[in-house]
DNA sequence: AATTGTGAACCTCTTCACAGCT
DNA sequence: AGCTGTGAAGAGGTTCACAATT
């Protein structure tokens, strides 16, 4: 399979988000400048992403957008079931237990791990926090296949070793550093001061 | 001032934090390799990145590591401090507002925002939650820079035009929605579904 | 007439490679 | 000798522009 960049990927995260919106308002119909005008692209860039993986449009007419929705869904692979594991259960770890957005596109938050006594064995939601020193046996039982890791900086790196080591390919990292993952994993790091620094440089240097 | 892409700034800011760890450990002086390394880049990327702001290293040496975070740190506006309005106190809003991280970046929430009427009033951390209805007189009173939304997807627009409209310039969007803003204002988004999905396609699609 | 799909042109970002400094 | 700073080359991503199709 031809690399495709990760800028397509996420902007077809995008589109697929807009013709959700389209749908539950009755739109059957679309053309590649609409969707590029909803998600602050051109048209070209639309068509060029979607013709990576094939020719989905009506030459004329545009998109079904049903249809579309449902083949980037496809090339997404929104359409299996992904087993999440959530390790470390703080401020944010709780936060995404109950985020909806992750369950509607199937990713089902399976298994709670942390190492900190006060806190295994508590509920959240319907799961029990795990111990994280049983870690790779739980991953097992529970066939997971993404981790989602919300833990102090220090401690990162060790948790994402012990994951990969048990067998995990593919992790979410919120701590604020940048973790090494053998090849043949990926890792995604959602680092929200790196954002807001964006702004801060923004904010500091516009009109120069 | 040349324009320099969001690509930088976003390393930059890991180099600032790659530094800090560096500092901590009583490392003195440090190569773009060794930077690099950490930071999973090249180092003819490190140097570049660097050479659009300045000369910081001695050629045959490397960069001293407490001169070179400040440096950074500068450019990034840093060592200002920000005043942040959080507009959406649901789980994630929550999360936030104990987020330390953001606190030691100089990004001050001095405001909670939010319409549910339920909400209203509650204090969280030393702070009230206070209406949105209101919010272009608080926005002003407590000199916001910068939002942070973390509000549903179907009213993120209405509640970024409002902030917009009152002179906000900077926002930072956790609502899965790709929002259009005024030109000269910036926003970025932390959409963490977008990374997941990106994970679902890699395991999806790796081995092709 | 409208809109797609796509090769080619263009532009931007990254890496190379080496002169220049310590 | 070692490492930076940077112009030039290379790679990769985006936009153009138009033939093909409905």
């Amino acid at each position: 399979m031809k690399k495709i960049s990760d800028s397509t990927i996420s902007r077809l995260s995008k589109y697929y988000r807009t013709l959700g919106r389209l749908i539950e308002k009755r739109v059957k119909t679309v053309s590649s400048d609409e969707i590029a005008e909803i998600d602050g692209v051109t048209s070209a860039q639309v068509r060029k992403d979607l013709s990576f993986f094939g020719t989905f449009g009506k030459r004329g007419l545009g998109y079904n957008t049903v249809d579309l929705q449902n083949n980037i869904g496809t090339i997404l692979g929104l359409y299996k079931k992904w087993n999440v594991a959530l390790v470390g259960i703080g401020n944010i770890g709780r936060a995404l237990v109950d985020y909806q957005e992750f369950k509607k596109q199937g990713f089902i938050i399976k298994l709670l791990l942390d190492n900190d006594e006060d806190k295994i064995g508590t509920i959240i939601g319907n799961l029990e926090i795990m111990p994280f020193a049983q870690a790779v046996e739980y991953l097992e039982e529970e066939k997971i296949q993404i981790a989602i890791v919300a833990v102090p900086g220090n401690v990162a790196q060790g948790v994402v070793n012990s994951l990969t080591d048990a067998g995990v390919k593919a992790i979410l990292n919120f701590s604020p550093l940048s973790l090494k993952v053998p090849k043949g994993v990926m890792i995604k790091n959602e680092n929200m001061s790196i954002e807001l620094e964006a702004l801060s440089y923004f904010l500091t240097n516009r009109g120069k």
